[in-house]
DNA sequence: CGTCTCCTTGAGGTTGGTCAAACCAGGTGG
DNA sequence: CCACCTGGTTTGACCAACCTCAAGGAGACG
């Protein structure tokens, strides 16, 4: 009970969020579809407004102080984007498509004002819910090994999949090596190593970006008490 | 331009936060007094209220899945505790007083109710920009070598020291090494060798916990381009 | 068919982790 | 006052997990 249970790690259950914000979509007021590859904003552009994603999926990426890019998250359909550049009245990072998506523009500035308290709620919730899956993230960039890493982001792309009504055992990834590597603190080699392992040890099938989990125990076992 | 400014990792400007809070301060129901060592709130305890720190510093932390502890954060006077407890109603990390504090209770389920707008626009702000702090130490823990991570972190508790209105050149640290190699997501002697490394290197000056900058430039030399 | 991007695999080296021992300061009790 | 104990810190020796560099495969697309 005094611990976190692993497979919940980074997930903070997405669609939530956008039943949070309940009838509020009245504050909805453009929906955009962004081709894949494309820039949804970018980081240090002023803020302009949240973007709840519809369709598609994003990442999340900033530029290091060494100039290389880090992604920072992988956002998908009942995600909301651009929480953190609220505060800075500047974007703190970019947002990608990963696949041909499509979102609505929640401007709060506006809205912000006009809506109810139930708006402000809403919205301090999914802001503190989206805390609570960075400490997740943190904990898993201090302390875990490479295995731990990857089991831990599978399971938890398999909930967030499977909170979306995909089948759980099926992950089809939309992101590249690269992107797993950067968000997981891993060189790519190192993370296509490690599911060649996986595979060889029959915990997952891997083909290509196309993924199966077939022994879930074997991934939760890498966080065993003391291993 | 397009880059994070390395010495504001993970600086977020915290005396800002309570000023953000405004006149607000009548949300504040009680003042408590917090020994050193002694638990403020705990992980999964049911939320409260936020905590805003009147005086003195705590560290947040959370048990990782293999049992370790994990410190998520540093908390200093005017910084606000408790943030990550508000969206799953219960708290997500928990605080422990590095010295003698004193924290205000602020009770937002009460207050946020009756407060008008400003209060949870405040209040959003202070979430988002926990969020910018969060993005930035991912960025540390998922990209740099130890002796960025330390340089970063030495850089960050002089700026905010220094907002504070102490000397950026002198710092007197209240956690242990331990404390700071798990937040740095390294292991203690790393954090002693480097700090020793650093010494050698008249890049600062170490007595126990009582550091002194001497070459600031130095420090952020560690994020040059491409070393 | 050439090119491009992404993925995979191998060889070798380095950073940083682990284990171990000793030091130091402060507190406690005789 | 001194002996002792505890928690924190420092340093060394060793080792392995992971990174880097390098080369080759596989699929998509013009």
């Amino acid at each position: 009970m005094t611990e976190l249970a692993i497979h919940d790690t980074h997930a903070g259950c997405a669609p939530c969020a956008l039943e949070d914000y309940g009838g509020c979509e009245a504050a909805a007021r453009t929906r955009l579809t962004v081709r894949r590859g494309a820039v949804l904003f970018r980081q240090n552009d002023p803020f302009r407004a949240f973007m709840a994603v519809r369709r598609g999926s994003f990442k999340s990426v900033a530029v290091a102080p060494d100039g290389r890019e880090q992604v920072l998250a992988f956002v998908m359909a009942g995600d909301v984007l651009g929480l953190d550049g609220f505060g800075h009245s500047r974007y703190a990072s970019s947002a990608i498509a990963l696949e041909d998506s499509e979102v609505l523009v929640l401007d709060y500035g506006t809205a912000g004002s006009a809506g109810g308290p139930a708006l402000h709620h809403a919205m301090a919730r999914i802001l503190s819910r989206e805390l609570l899956r960075d400490y997740k993230l943190k904990v898993l960039l201090a302390s875990m090994n490479a295995e731990q890493k990857l089991a831990s982001f599978l399971l938890n792309m398999s909930r967030r999949l499977q909170d979306r009504g995909g089948c759980p055992g099926d992950l089809s990834l939309r992101m590249t090596r690269t992107d797993i590597a950067s968000y997981l603190g891993l060189s790519l080699e190192t993370v296509c190593r490690t599911l060649t392992s996986l595979h060889r040890r029959r915990v997952l099938q891997v083909d290509g970006r196309h993924l199966r989990l077939l022994d879930r125990r074997a991934l939760l076992r890498q966080f065993g008490r003391d291993e």
